[in-house]
DNA sequence: CACCCGTGGCG
DNA sequence: TCGCCAAGGGT
């Protein structure tokens, strides 16, 4: 059996209800792409499409990224959650102008062995700026598959053989057909296959969902997601909050403002260190990697 | 492979 | 209110 079944309601689904993102839009660079799909790791589209427009604009090409410094990246990366997502697209940056050029590399191999590159990622890039036949298997795609073939609610918690094996198998045989198959299921798991309450009425796949079809069995749950409150991800977040905010590297007495607890603040301190999110100076500051002091005061220009 | 890594919005 | 969720990756 091929994709036929399913390819021409999700490509006529997809041709009428397609958001218009500027990742999509048919000049979109391969950088662009990239730093898209970095940034929509984990974090919602409304919160990357100003981001994307922003970093675009200030870096329009790996080698201006490359000629910045952590400490820019982290302060562009603003709130957009997990920084170390912009420290890796940074090391990408370089990577790319040292060994590539200055080009994005097309092969999902080569883009596999950038930081903060993974399966998904390379996947996605080789076939949206490339037009490489690769399955795409992001979690939208694995929901709708896993709904629609399967008869489940959910997808495992990893990829599993099958599953790529399934994906390989529904994908159309033309590389451009298939990043388009691809990035038509995602937006069918992005607005109509949701986690929570899809909307099975607007699906043009519903008469031939075996999850509908047995009646929506409900997976199991699953183990209940740690608090964030007093969590080392806030202490964390807050620490970097404080770095970003600030001119240049601070005195630990300023980190110590942020976070009460004396023991966890030195914890996650050591590991934004160690995560080469923060440095510190030979002065014991702390700061973001590549911040300069602040400037000393010109001799002769102060009163 | 289970766990960790930010942040904000929504039902 | 609060648990869940949002185009994952690294260890």
């Amino acid at each position: 059996m091929t994709s036929a079944a399913y390819a021409a309601p999700v490509m006529s689904w997809y041709a009428h209800h397609a958001r218009d993102l500027p990742w999509r839009r048919p000049d979109a660079s391969p950088w662009s792409i990239l730093v898209s799909e970095i940034m929509l790791q984990q974090t919602p589209v409304s919160r990357v499409i100003p981001a994307h427009a922003a970093w675009l604009d200030r870096w329009p090409e790996p080698r201006a990224l490359a000629s910045a410094s952590v400490a820019d990246a982290l302060r562009q990366w603003d709130r957009l959650g997990y920084p170390r997502r912009a420290v890796r697209l940074h090391a990408s940056a370089r990577l790319i102008t040292s060994r590539h050029g200055g080009r994005v590399p097309s092969s999902a191999e080569e883009l596999r062995s950038l930081p903060g590159v993974g399966a998904y990622t390379a996947a996605a890039v080789a076939s949206f700026a490339f037009g490489q036949r690769r399955a795409v298997l992001d979690t939208n795609v694995r929901r709708v598959l896993a709904r629609l073939v399967v008869g489940e609610s959910r997808p495992a918690p990893t990829v599993s053989a099958a599953e790529r094996l399934l994906a390989d198998r529904l994908l159309p045989p033309d590389g451009k057909l298939a990043a388009r198959w691809s990035v038509g299921l995602m937006e069918l798991g992005a607005l109509v296959c949701t986690a929570a309450r899809p909307r099975c009425a607007e699906c043009p796949l519903a008469d031939q969902c075996a999850w509908l079809r047995r009646g929506y069995p409900p997976s199991p749950r699953r183990r209940r997601a740690p608090g964030y409150e007093g969590s080392d991800r806030q202490c964390r977040g807050k620490l970097l909050a404080v770095l970003r905010d600030a001119q240049g590297p601070v005195g630990a007495s300023t980190l110590a403002a942020a976070w009460n607890d004396a023991g966890q603040r030195d914890r996650c301190l050591a590991a934004l260190l160690a995560d080469g999110l923060v440095t510190r100076g030979t002065d014991g500051s702390l700061g973001l990697p590549g911040d300069e002091p602040p400037r000393p005061e010109t001799p002769g220009q102060t009163a």
